[in-house]
DNA sequence: TTGGAATGTCAACAAGGCTGACTTAAAATC
DNA sequence: GATTTTAAGTCAGCCTTGTTGACATTCCAA
């Protein structure tokens, strides 16, 4: 509060932020981000998986019959990446991979009722310290705090989320 | 817009969001962070850097002089993780070592000009795209994001974040 | 029927995490 | 003054998750 940000008269309105508010931001994200995976995290050590599968998890959730490679474009990995932990999903029956009807090429990616009962667990973990931190700020801020996030994302990844739920939210 | 979040009356003070809702303040994280290190990760790629160095040469410049132990606990790595980037910096001229005068088993670590410089280029980059993101989601946006991602911190780290400028922001 | 797209797979490599063991130097404590 | 603890560094080896490149299969579509 030392600096023209605050000068009555101009205040916030116009946006002149120092660069130190702004660089507070960022290590906002970087420490916030920690605390975003910091729980499922711990659920996945114990079942000896890492962030990629609950990555993969997650949007297989979200987009049932997904197809591998829309799978890629959301991820943003190369197919090797990917395939690696699908390859392992598979096996250990926590996703089905359904050949396409009508291109055979395709696989189709669902949940199966145990990869379901991680998703569950992974997401309720993720959601419990979402929540609380939602609480924590206030009804203002989860509006403003969502604003910032997609005005920050690349536009072609912008479109991907906003199609994801297409006003599921 | 079709649950009871806005039911009138009740509105979203009481903050009963679905889980579709705080799901989609998920994917917006993680989407948000491709963005957020973007930019950072194509300067490294030249320079055959990578986040761990951003990370080390950011809180070196935001904290000059600090010590080993003391970046190893905002980084939360393992000192042999950090050694190895370290050691890195140093030995191209970005970083330097100073053994301590008080105490003589510290080393007390300050960017060069060149670290200076490579610290200036990093951050004027994120902070572009911070500042768009701010001006886009509007003034009033950007309170409300930070109390959300300071309450989403695990509470040590929530600490050290707010240690890290102590009003300097 | 042939070209290209979608998928899968093998091999090899790199970054950046990790553990464990050990050294050195210096400070702190007894 | 001797001993223990602390700060830092180092070596070796491992894992995950990303990367390239090459190649096989399948099959849609021109």
């Amino acid at each position: 509060m030392t600096n023209g940000a605050s000068t009555p008269g101009m205040g916030e309105t116009l946006l002149f932020l120092t660069d130190e508010q702004v660089r507070k931001g960022i290590e906002a994200m970087f420490f916030a981000y920690r605390g975003f995976t910091a729980d499922p995290d711990r659920i996945l050590e114990k079942l000896d998986y890492g962030r990629a599968h609950h990555r993969a998890v997650h949007f297989i959730h979200r987009s049932p019959g997904t197809t591998v490679s829309n799978l890629l474009s959301i991820l943003g990995v190369t197919k090797q990446s990917l395939n690696r932990v699908l390859r392992a999903l598979v096996d250990e029956g926590l996703v089905e991979a359904r050949v396409g009807h009508r291109d055979k090429r395709e696989r189709h990616l669902y949940l199966t009722a145990a990869g379901a009962e991680l998703e569950r667990s992974l997401s309720d973990a993720q959601r419990t310290r979402m929540r609380a931190a939602y609480r924590a700020a206030g009804p203002g801020a989860v509006q403003g705090f969502r604003q910032v996030l997609e005005a920050m994302m690349d536009p072609e990844l912008r479109k991907q989320y906003q199609t994801l739920t297409e006003g599921g939210a």
